[in-house]
DNA sequence: AGCACGCCGACT
DNA sequence: GTCGGCGTGCTC
């Protein structure tokens, strides 16, 4: 310890305490920013390289503490820090408050927060190399103009090859409208347009016209899904590489390589990336002169992390716009219902203003005729409907495409033994492995575990096993055996083609087939709901949802929801070309026809669904009227992780300090999760609610100290794991 | 989180 | 006799 005290007295100037955030986790005791010593003053938001214990790491310079809060730290035993990057500007303030607040609301550390949203390969670079990095053309020029030494070689086009006028289509009026709006509205916007209103094309002008207005300004596009990205990435491109370069518009995404990111990061935060394209972690990404960010498909629960810290990037895009004085537009054809309710008048306390598109555009004003099948009137046992079989046979014989979707992938969900009661369980599961009938194995969608079928029974040896239910592999086998006498306008043969996680495994797959059915080679489309997000079929004119009862009567709440998002987004699939949207259908095969669900859908009436939703959600006490919080535990067993969560609960009443709030906090017994064991790990969960925000969230802070200390108690021994799910999407 | 140190079972 | 399992404990 003298030496390293030394180091920096040798060095006979003053050193300067920096506190530095690494990647340590909540529980760790170093959840805060650690202390090092420099030779020189660094400012916050600087990337350093610091020694801790044995490793190198990097870490982000953060704002001091309050004056008075500091811990005492013995001088001696500071070090002082390896390196700082300084060839890279510092990260902005904004950008600060952005991850302290993240970490903050979803009850992690902020280093944690902070070096997850850096790109991975940060990590790795020196600062010489980040220079060089830096320096590449694309990224390079912007940032001298951004310091104000902009060459005259700007990274914008040749002024002369700028086309006068780009080609833009005419707007609706209520695009007209909804634009005007945006633009005399501080926001948050959303934008509640049918599929097919044309939300892109308001999302693009938005955009045109705030980075028009603002020389260095930039906008951020968050979309669901990686594979969404492309064809937005391609949009936008062929938008405003025109007039700011095609490296002006960049992608975020976890799909890409880790040079890429890092050099897509590094074009948003230099600056010269004017538009970046991304998943949820692109929420994250420094952006110095961010003026707009949207949310597509805002009511997409990609939007949720899953892990680490378990994020909503739409809720953290409104507080980001806030923070930054950003413009923010959700956009949806069926918001959230949190979105929805955010958007009421705000004479009701509504705090977003809703932008409404109900008509779709130009030749496609008509939406589909939803048809509802009631299979209780159909013959026993069958798939498909006679009647929905006969409409998809006419499309065919036509020369028009169908889509077909069955949210559940595989030949069938279960193998059973005709005798003996055995089922095709997964052994290291609490759920049934998954029949592929493609390779004969029995696959486990939770752990991964697979096995080639069993000849015979397991138990009995009896040979007559079977497959129960269906996926949509049985179903692409189901169709082909239906429609095998039927034939195209030329007389050929059907065509089928199914899209699902296991047809599109390997990279460029999805894209391979997506092309093939706009290019009419295929005559239906079979899959899950992987083919019922984004993609424009325009030659597709019949929908159809062969078995969606299973979210009328879930036990998550929020199953309808999805449900009826899922079910509109699919019907908005259907017949987007010229011309065929007269004929085009939306067919639904139920056990319960008369359902709300179905009556509103049939309607195309998403505020009618969306108010009895919210009604019963009201009457229920449910979010949006209620915030929850859900602590997951994993362990050997299921009574030591229950035992863990229900001792931690109770001890929770020993804090004075929040002694003031368990009126407003509401605890429940720890259950086991719907799926209680996954990999040999047992599951179980804690429900916490309260009517206010703030108090669930101060309650949360000052309970963290008790969940690490009620760990070390000896009936939580085997506790694996836990972690704190705010605002969680499953319960 | 990582990485040390530390104390008990099967093998070059 | 070592290699290696993962159980505590520490890192500014």
């Amino acid at each position: 310890m003298k030496v390293r005290a030394s180091i920096a007295n040798s060095l006979n100037q003053p050193a300067h305490r920096v506190p530095v955030l690494l990647h340590t986790p909540v529980y760790s005791a170093l959840a805060h920013a650690l202390t090092y010593l420099s030779d020189q003053p660094l400012c916050p938001g600087t990337l350093v390289r610091v020694p801790l214990g044995q490793r190198e790491l990097l870490g982000v310079v953060w704002d001091a503490a309050p004056a008075g809060t500091e811990v005492a730290l013995d001088p001696a035993r500071l070090r002082p820090i390896t390196a700082a990057l300084l060839s890279l500007p510092p990260l902005s303030a904004n950008w600060r408050a952005l991850i302290s607040f993240a970490a903050a609301y979803y009850q992690r550390s902020p280093g944690e927060v902070a070096l997850a949203a850096l790109p991975p390969q940060l990590r790795d670079l020196n600062s010489l190399q980040l220079a060089r990095r830096l320096n590449r053309p694309a990224v390079g020029r912007a940032r001298e103009k951004l310091l104000g030494t902009d060459a005259p070689a700007s990274v914008q086009a040749d002024p002369a090859s700028i086309p006068e006028t780009i080609d833009l289509v005419a707007l609706t009026a209520e695009q007209t409208r909804a634009i005007a709006q945006f633009h005399a509205n501080p926001g948050p916007f959303l934008l509640f347009g049918a599929t097919g209103s044309g939300k892109t094309e308001v999302f693009m002008r938005c955009t045109a016209d705030l980075l028009a207005a603002s020389d260095l300004g930039q906008a951020l596009v968050m979309v669901p899904e990686i594979n969404l990205t492309p064809q937005l990435e391609d949009r936008f491109k062929a938008r405003f590489g025109p007039l700011y370069g095609q490296h002006a518009v960049v992608s975020l995404h976890s799909g890409m390589t880790p040079a890429q990111r890092l050099k897509s990061w590094l074009a948003a935060h230099s600056g010269s990336a004017r538009i970046v394209l991304g998943t949820r972690m692109a929420v994250f990404a420094s952006m110095p002169q961010l003026k707009l960010i949207i949310v597509d498909e805002e009511h997409d629960p990609s939007y949720k992390s899953h892990e680490g810290a378990r994020y909503s990037a739409r809720d953290l895009a409104i507080y980001r716009g806030r923070l930054e004085g950003a413009k923010v537009m959700l956009g949806s054809a069926t918001p959230s219902l949190e979105s929805w309710h955010h958007s009421r008048p705000s004479a009701e306390g509504g705090r977003y203003l809703r932008l409404e598109m109900p008509s779709r555009v130009g030749a496609n004003a008509l939406l589909p005729l939803v048809r509802r099948v009631d299979m209780n009137h159909q013959p026993k046992a069958c798939v498909i409907a006679p009647p929905l079989l006969a409409a998809i046979s006419q499309r065919i014989a036509k020369g028009e495409q169908s889509m077909v979707f069955l949210n559940r992938r595989g030949y069938a969900p279960v193998l059973q033994c005709r005798d003996c009661d055995w089922k095709s369980s997964c052994p290291h599961c609490s759920a049934y492995r998954v029949f592929h009938k493609i390779d004969r194995s029995l696959r486990c969608h939770h752990c991964g575990f697979a096995e080639p079928v069993p000849r015979a029974c397991p138990d009995c040896g009896n040979v007559d096993i079977a497959p129960v239910g269906r996926g949509t592999e049985r179903l692409e086998e189901h169709l082909a055996l239906l429609l095998a006498g039927i034939a195209r306008p030329d007389g050929t043969p059907v065509r089928i083609v199914r899209i699902d996680a296991d047809t599109t495994r390997l990279k460029g797959t999805l894209q391979a087939q997506l092309a093939q059915v706009h290019s009419g080679e295929v005559d239906v489309l079979v899959g899950t709901q992987m083919i019922a997000k984004g993609h424009d079929f325009r030659r597709i004119t019949l929908v159809a949802a062969i078995n969606p009862d299973g979210a009328l009567f879930s036990s998550d709440f929020r199953a309808p929801e999805r449900l009826f998002g899922l079910l509109m987004q699919a019907a908005g699939r259907a017949g987007r070309d010229a011309g065929n949207s007269s004929r085009s259908e939306m067919w639904v095969q139920t056990c319960y026809p008369t359902h709300p669900l179905f009556a509103a859908l049939k309607e195309h009436d998403y505020p009618a669904f969306a108010q009895s939703q919210l009604t019963e959600r009201l009457q229920a006490g449910m979010p949006p009227f209620c915030f929850q919080a859900l602590v997951r535990a994993e362990a050997g067993t299921q009574q030591v992780a229950q035992a863990f969560l229900n001792a931690a609960s109770q001890a929770s009443t020993d804090l004075t300090s929040v002694a003031h709030l368990l009126p407003y906090i509401t605890r429940y017994p720890a259950v086991p999760m719907s799926i209680q064991r996954i990999a040999n790990i047992e599951r179980a969960q804690l429900l916490i609610e309260s009517p206010s925000r703030t108090a669930l969230q101060r309650f949360l802070s000052a309970w963290q100290a008790v969940l690490h200390s009620t760990r070390k108690q000896p009936e939580c021994k085997g506790l694996l794991r836990w972690a704190i799910d705010v605002d969680p999407l499953l319960i």
